[in-house]
DNA sequence: CTCAGTGCAAAGGATTTGCATGCCG
DNA sequence: CGGCATGCAAATCCTTTGCACTGAG
């Protein structure tokens, strides 16, 4: 319940991802723009959640006003993901429909955050043990978000 | 590792939380003043995670600006948890040595929280596996965390 | 007495919005 | 052409801070 359903797996290549964001945003009547592209393009990029200063920083085509509704935008089309880690910025990466199912490590320190996978079967368990736990109360499930937090290697 | 180490368990009673409060921050320097004890009542009356203003209405008490200094006085003394769940308002709960580990049901709606707790085997798997992936990156370890997202029974 | 705690008002800072302009369909 | 997208600057609003005052030890 709390996965992508018939998960396309992560995907590496930026041209894939492309194509797939454009059909989204299409089919959703929404423009796939050169500042909407360039974002996609930081966020494949970058590998991990990242700040909206580190993506102004990495790309100079982009306006802060811009970048945070264009982020908005694909937020609500589900094709961005935007992690509340408690730092001061949020951090934003690529959706689930994009990268795939996965968690995260996040530094309390400097608040970088990396990206891990589990198991698949622990997945399954977790889901079953959520969704049973909400059913009681009368919660509908959307999605699990599970988090590690402790100190990079560069902040011991 | 994510746990709080022989966990004494959830507490309901209002005194035995006010005592194991007092007695951590005399332990650390730290006075329990009127304001402190107010808001550690509050929180326990709530009975689940709440919001600054939530907690000012509770309480025609406690200053805006006492408030939060306090909570992170708090939260640095480990009694409170702030959480940041993404909605406007931060939300603070008491921390886990008071009411023992659980994971949270948030309404993306409504930013409504509310607690549960899932099975000691399957916290054990968790921590295992998320040590397991944090020791590959180097990332020491300090607690996880596992919320469920989705629709309370109001926003339906 | 002393120093931390308190409350008010003001500042800080991430994010959002108003508005005039540019561009894609 | 028409309407959404853009970028600048200004506004918003949660949270933090400065400062003078109060209270506990």
């Amino acid at each position: 319940m709390s996965r992508s359903a018939p998960s396309p797996g992560p995907i590496e290549d930026l041209d894939t991802i492309h194509e797939r964001v454009a059909t989204r945003l299409a089919n959703l009547g929404q423009r796939y723009t050169s500042g909407r592209r360039r974002l996609v393009a930081r966020l494949a990029e970058a590998g991990r959640p990242v700040t909206l200063p580190d993506l102004l920083e990495m790309d100079d085509g982009l306006s802060q006003s811009s970048a945070y509704r264009n982020l908005d935008v694909l937020e609500r089309t589900d094709l961005v993901r935007r992690l509340a880690t408690g730092a001061d910025h949020a951090c934003y990466e690529l959706a689930e429909p994009i990268l795939g199912h996965h968690h995260h490590l996040i530094c309390v320190d400097c608040g970088t955050v990396s990206d891990i996978r589990l198991d698949e079967d622990l997945e399954r368990r977790i889901d079953v043990e959520l969704n049973d736990a909400a059913a009681r109360t009368g919660f509908a499930p959307l999605q699990h978000t599970l988090d590690l937090h402790g100190r990079c290697v560069d902040c011991q």
